[in-house]
RNA sequence: GGUCCUGUGGCCGAGUGGCUAGGCUCAGCUCUGCAAAAGCUGCUACAGCGGUUCGAAUCCGCUCGGGACCUCCA
């Protein structure tokens, strides 16, 4: 296990060297998704770089248990007290049960992990699955004092809280600008300040999802689920906890604010990690502002914006490309590029397989498979990582040229880092092949074997035939020095 | 308004106080019946203005631009 890895920690703003609580074992929570919508790509983009720092943990030989949950709760829509359930207005609107919304758009947020090539988590759990956990972690803040009930609502005293432990540290805010930054709040809210936050709110006569409690009938606030779902399947403290930039505040330093009440564990989370935006446009992608692009879109091309479609794996390697901390600006022309790229790699991977040690030539690869580890060991970062895999290409589409000869154990580094960084750290697998492969396989060497006789006999008409009507099927007929290959169009 | 981040070559994107990431595009060459693929070569950028330093794109200050959060959001 290399004791290396750097991590940048939101908490204290700075890289640290990683040392988890428990080694071997690593505990690593992530904000999910909320099911009442389609997720879009800017929500893919974070949970893919999760993804990315689970394989690396994991490559490590950390035994992660990642936890991602599902929130189906369904929240406030806005502030006002009239505001209602996402996922009870989703129903209203759809003629559904609201646990069907969620099972569609769970399902679909499985679907697009999947074909995104994220691995599922360790456990997913549902904040429905844990009402009765919710209510408890209330009951321990209010016995603690630090939080009261208005109406059959249940909210946070900040103020009370903020007496004895800090609050706004992972956000860095300050508790008196927050006040005056927040004054335009009406006064006829049941909080008792506008900082506070809802524990547990009353449901109104027209909520779908409500359940029974102390307080009365009514639902766990939002930042609930997390505090509790964590520390119950992590213990408390634990090592990482991930989400997306714009969670940082109110929810992360909220949940911060409910687990130190709850336990009194003072540094809940020993590793915040926060994964930065996809923007479109140069401005966020977001649902509410209309502002975003389905994953389903992209790959068939269906959108404003877009020519054309483009794989799963071309947008995965879209994504590594940049850091996962900075913000990433999506294009058609950024996309392309991507393409093409991945396109590359892909087919450098393809070329190692086939490639035969030849000599005793060394371009480096140790020095090499040690700059990737350091890549990856510095905050898990990709694009440098990526541009080493493109050095390999180098190499390897050298050799395949017959420029260079490898000597075998050259070859077998090469085969041994590229798998592992390409293919499992990165998760950027092989164009995916189709059933019947061996099938085609066999066809297409019949076809290009009476390729290669036409092109002898300089009978370049059955030649070029062959290779245009092949083009029309969608595949590509490389020629070589001597061989022809072919590839399905990309 | 407050807090914070950011500004890199045609485009996308790393990065470090000194040893010119990488990809895409573009141009030339090699290979080739042609094309494609692949290989080779070329394209030396860090918003502007000051300052610190032997030396800054990298540190500091100011100016201008972009963005995030402060409200649901990955």
């Amino acid at each position: 296990m290399n004791a290396d890895l750097q991590v940048y920690n939101s908490l204290t703003r700075q890289k640290e060297l990683f040392k988890p609580l428990n080694p071997p074992r690593v505990g690593m929570y992530v904000c999910g998704p909320t099911v009442y919508n389609d997720v879009h790509l800017g929500n893919l983009r974070t949970f893919t770089s999760f993804d990315l720092i689970y394989r690396w943990l994991r490559e490590l030989g950390y035994s992660v248990r990642y936890v991602r949950n599902i929130t189906d709760v369904g929240h406030l829509e806005n502030d006002a007290d009239e505001g209602e359930d996402k996922i009870g207005k989703k129903a209203r609107l759809e003629q559904l049960e609201p646990m069907e919304i969620v099972q569609r758009y769970t399902n679909g947020f499985h679907e697009a992990m999947r074909i995104f090539g994220n691995f599922p988590p360790s456990i997913e759990p549902t904040a429905t699955g844990h009402i009765v956990e919710q209510i408890e972690m209330v009951k321990q803040i209010m016995a603690k004092g630090l939080a009261y009930e208005t109406n059959g609502s249940v909210y946070f005293d900040v103020r009370e809280f903020s007496k004895t432990q800090a609050y706004g540290e992972l956000s860095g805010r300050q508790i008196d600008e927050l006040m005056s930054g927040s004054r335009d709040l009406d006064g006829q809210s049941e909080k008792r300040d506008s900082l506070d936050f809802a524990l547990w709110k009353k449901a109104s006569s027209e909520h779908i999802m409500r359940w029974p409690s102390p307080w009365g009938e009514g639902f766990p606030g939002w930042h609930l689920e997390c505090s509790v779902m964590s520390s119950k399947y992590l213990g408390m403290p634990f090592d990482i906890h991930g989400g997306g930039m714009d969670l940082k505040f109110p929810h992360h330093e909220c949940e911060i604010a409910q687990n130190v009440a709850a336990t009194g564990c003072s540094r809940p989370v020993q590793y915040w990690m926060h994964g930065n935006m996809l923007t479109l446009n140069g401005k966020k992608m977001s649902k509410s502002d209309g502002n975003f692009v389905l994953p389903g879109d992209l790959i068939t091309g269906k959108h404003a914006l877009l020519s054309r479609g483009y794989s799963p794996q071309a947008i995965r390697f879209f994504f590594m490309q940049a850091h996962y901390g900075s913000t990433l600006d999506m294009s058609e022309e950024a996309l392309q590029a991507a393409e093409k790229g991945y396109h590359r790699l892909s087919q450098a991977y393809s070329a190692l397989k086939e490639l035969k040690a030849e000599g005793n030539e060394n371009p480096g690869v140790e020095v090499w498979a040690e700059r990737c580890h350091k890549a990856m060991n510095d905050d898990f970062n990709s694009p440098i990582l990526v541009a080493q895999l493109f050095e390999a290409a180098k190499w390897i589409q050298s050799a395949a040229a017959g420029n260079i000869k490898l000597s075998p154990k050259v070859l077998q580094t090469l085969n041994q880092e590229f798998e592992r960084y390409f293919v499992r750290v990165l998760g950027l697998n092989e164009i995916q092949e189709s059933s019947g492969k061996e099938v085609l396989e066999q066809v297409m060497e019949l076809i290009l074997e009476i390729r290669r006789e036409a092109r002898i006999k300089k009978d370049w008409g059955t030649s070029d035939l062959i290779r245009d009507r092949l083009s029309k099927a969608g595949i590509v007929v490389k020629d070589g020095k001597d061989t022809s290959s072919w590839q399905f169009e990309f």
